[in-house]
Formats: C-alpha cells, structure tokens, sequence
RNA sequence: GGCGUGGUGGCAGAGUGGUUGAAUGCACCGGUCUUGAAAACCGGCGGACCCGAAAGGGUCUCGUGAGUUCGAAUCUCACCCGCGCCGCCA
C-alpha cells in the first residue's frame, strides 16, 4: 500500500508509476477520485476534531461545576448537541476513509527507477549460467520419464483430488524429501537464514499484510467456513511473522527459509501448461524471506537472488535471469528478477524463482517497523522475498536436463547424500 | 464443543464513570558523580493522525467493533485471542 500522502503532493509520480506499468489509463480516474477523496478527508478530520475538543473542555467544565454543587444543565444541553454533530461528521468520515482505503489497498507498487516500462516483452535477459541442452535431441518430456519410472503418477493424482495435484511416489516421492532437506539446508548453513515452520492456513488480516488481499481473492482456495485460506506462497506467512511489531535496528536485516506447500486456483488460466508439472494447484517450494532497511534492501535483492541461483549451480540446471519489465512485476514488487531454468524435453523454459524487493509496500500494509536508535521514530522496514526453489518445475528440469541416452536420469552430486542415489532410473 | 477465567504502555503491574495517556517497578535514553564502570541521584521515555514554516496546539488509542452517557480503561452487547478444567482427536 502507499503512504497516503502520495495523493497530496506526488499524484504525478504516482500517475507516471501507473503509466510504467501500461495501467495508467484503466486507473487515471481511480487516482482522480482519491485525490479528491484525501481533500474531502482531511477536511471532515479538522471539523471533527474542533468539534471533539469543544466537547472535551465542556465535559471538563461539567465536572468542575458538579464538584462545586453547582449546576451545569446548560453546559450538558450544549455537549449534547455537539454529540449530535460530531455523529454525522463522523460517518461522513468513515465513509470517505473506507473508499480512500479501498482505492488505496488496490493500487500496485510503484517499480523502481531502474525497472524498465512495458509489459512482457520489454523483460530484460541479464545472464546465462550454463548451456542449456538442445530441444530437438530426443529428450522425452518430464511426464514421461516420471511415469515410465514411476515416481509421478498424475492419472491418480487428477482421481484423488482433480488434474493439476500430483502423486509423487518411490523415489520421486523421496526425490522431494530430499529437495527439501537439501534446500533449506544450504540455506541455513551457508547463507544464514533462520529455518521456519509455518501455517498453510491463514488468515484475511495476514494476506492483506502482503497484497494477496482484497484484489486477488479469486486466485486462492478458500476455507469459508472459517474465513480462511490455502498459502499460495510461504511469503505470506512468514513476511507476517513480525506484523504490528517494531524491531530494533540491530535486528537488521533478517533472514527465514521456510519450506511450505503452496496453493493456487490458478483462475484463468485454463488450457495452459496442462500436462505434467509445469502449472499445478499445489506444489512444494523452499522460500526465502529478508527484512531489511531502505537503506540496504536494493543491495539485498542481490543477495537474495545469489542465493537462489546458487541452488541452481548445485543442481546443475543451466537457467537465464530476467530483469522483469514494470507491466510484468507482480502487484506489491517493486522490482522482480526471474530465475528460468531450461527444460528440453518440453523445450522450454520455466521460471523457477521470483526474487523481488517490496521496498515498504507490504511493509505498510502489515505495519512492520524498526526503529534506527532509541527514541527515535520507528520506520517501516523493506521486505524481500524470492523462491529458492519452487520443486515441482525443478524436477521436470531435473528430469530432462540429467536424462541420460539410455533414459535414466543422473543424480547432481550435491543431491546425492539427500536423496542416497546417484541415479534415477 | 462445554464451563470457568482473563486481555492495560517494551515487560511486570495498579486503576471500576470526571484534570488517567494512564500510578509504581524494571528496561531504555540524557545528565550529575566516578580514572572507567557499577551503584546512587536528577530528568526524559508508547503509537497513529490533524493544523502549523517552526515553536507549538489539537484528536484518537487501555484486545476489536458497536452501544449507554454531557463524559468510558472503567457500565452493556457481540466478536477475537490467551489460560484452566471437561469432552473429542492425529
């Protein structure tokens, strides 16, 4: 969310950062009503707020009368109808608040300066780690690898629960035990990063901390019941782990891996990627989440991506960074980078990881703050997040990439020890 | 799920309708003292918002939201969360 007082005084920069993203013409009247809205704001607080002040001396002169035995019916009749004003100030108040906030809450960061203009195709490639296999050289799709040596069985997965869940079973089944131990091992022992355990079910106050909420409703799987909802993502959970906290300075930055499954409805969709594991509705991913001050978190987001290509490298995986165009970053980012990893039996290649810096965004909506020293006013923090590694388009390029002529798949070494194989197959 | 009980500032803990944003202690910050530190003493010390160039002034905030009242941390109702016991359960 912004900082409301970007309607006031930076209405241009916030119309050039809608125009960066191609939304300028679909929220140019939306802006308009909330620069509107802000005035009408302040305005209905100031008037209120004399009202309320008035009042409060009355009341006091109330009590002093009443302590001296003296009377006070006229001081009451005028509070009282003070009272009456201070009621339709109010919900012409709350009504303007509500629809400032609501326009608020919808409105996608602004991108850094250095973010490109324009949609998907404007996307920059940055580098290239590796050399990705030839697409035409007999290399079967992932799906039927993980069938023929039956480690994924998605006739039984689209039975048990409906297509796009998948049952991974023997050694693929172990395959990602082992990705997970592996994963959040390097992550704790060489990048330092607190290992977390976290919900899969959270609530509407924690999705709203980090943009999923009120926009994206449709996207998740929901438990009505209870007002619940399925992760898509550990990011939720774990940038919320400090919501409405103020941290010390000294606590930056901070770092949590967390496993998790991760959920989605993928509404819209329909038609795309539909065979084998490139788009599921449920999927296992290692995430990495930072804390940091605004000072550091654009240096951070360095970090954080090293961290996730590293895990590449180790896999063997050749993969490709993408610097994301402003219309291709997601909703509460401020920039993305893209980590593509290439799978040839499908010929093509799959991102894998989303590393993003959120500058205060999402910081804002969670109220999550530090204070630089004692005393001192606490700011909102800077939250990163990125995917170090989403598992099951890694292991459609670990099937693909490691398979062998004779149709086994080799084990990366620094996966071996996890998964107690060098080969699959 | 049932019954009981409780939610106050960073923590502990007073406060049951009127100068209470909130005693007191701890923690923290500044200072005096000290060669230095500790102790002691003095002072300061939540957050959000509005007006203002600033100085400063004002409003809100005692789990959340409604209500009673001239006035609510204090009274009423609903909800949320914690704790205890019972029930159920991996």
């Amino acid at each position: 969310m912004h900082d409301i007082r970007l309607l006031r005084d930076q209405m241009d920069h916030l119309r050039e950062g809608m125009r960066r993203r191609g939304k300028l013409e679909e929220l140019a009247p939306v802006l308009n009503r909330a620069e509107f809205l802000e005035k009408e704001r302040r305005d209905a607080i100031r008037v209120a707020e004399e009202a309320q002040a008035r009042r409060n001396k009355l009341s006091q002169e109330v009590a002093q009368r009443r302590r001296n035995g003296e009377n006070a019916d006229d001081l009451v009749a005028e509070s009282r109808k003070i009272g009456d004003e201070l009621t339709a100030l109010e919900e012409k108040r709350a009504a303007v608040e509500a629809e400032v906030q609501q326009i608020l809450m919808e409105l996608p960061n602004l991108t850094l300066d250095e973010v490109p203009a324009g949609g998907e195709e404007a996307n920059t490639i940055l580098r290239t780690w590796g050399t990705p296999r030839a697409g035409d050289s007999g290399i079967a799709p992932h799906w039927e690898v993980g069938e023929r040596l039956g480690m994924i069985d998605l006739p039984r997965g689209a039975k048990i629960s409906g297509s796009g869940f998948i049952v991974y079973r023997g050694a693929g089944a172990k395959l990602v035990r082992a990705l997970m131990n592996f994963m959040i091992d390097v992550h704790t022992e060489e990048h330092g990063y607190e290992e977390l355990w976290v919900p899969l079910l959270v609530n509407r106050a924690t999705l709203t901390g980090t943009g999923q909420l009120p926009k994206f409703e449709d996207d998740m799987y929901a438990i009505a019941d209870d007002d619940l909802f399925l992760i898509p993502t550990a990011e939720v959970p774990v940038t919320n782990l400090y919501r409405d906290e103020i941290l010390d300075a000294g606590e930056l930055p901070r770092s949590f891996v967390a496993f998790s499954a991760c959920f989605r409805r993928e509404a819209g969709s329909a038609g795309k990627d539909t065979r084998g594991l490139l788009r599921v509705h449920e999927f296992d991913k290692v995430e990495l989440v930072r804390y940091a001050t605004p000072e550091s978190s654009r240096d951070e987001l360095e970090v954080l991506t090293a961290h996730a290509e590293k895990m590449l490298q180790l896999l063997e995986l050749p993969y490709r960074v993408l610097r994301l165009a402003a219309g291709d970053t997601g909703f509460s980012s401020a920039m993305t980078y893209d980590l593509e990893v290439f799978a040839p039996g499908v010929g093509k290649w799959l991102e894998v990881s989303s590393c993003s810096v959120f500058t205060d965004f999402q910081a804002r909506r969670a109220n999550i703050r530090y204070r630089t020293a004692p005393g001192e006013k606490p700011r909102f923090v800077h939250t990163l997040n990125g995917s170090a590694l989403a598992f099951s388009r890694i292991i459609a390029a670990l099937f693909e990439h490691h398979q062998q002529s004779d149709g086994t798949i080799t084990v990366p070494a620094a996966l071996r020890r996890y998964l107690g194989r060098d080969t699959l197959g």
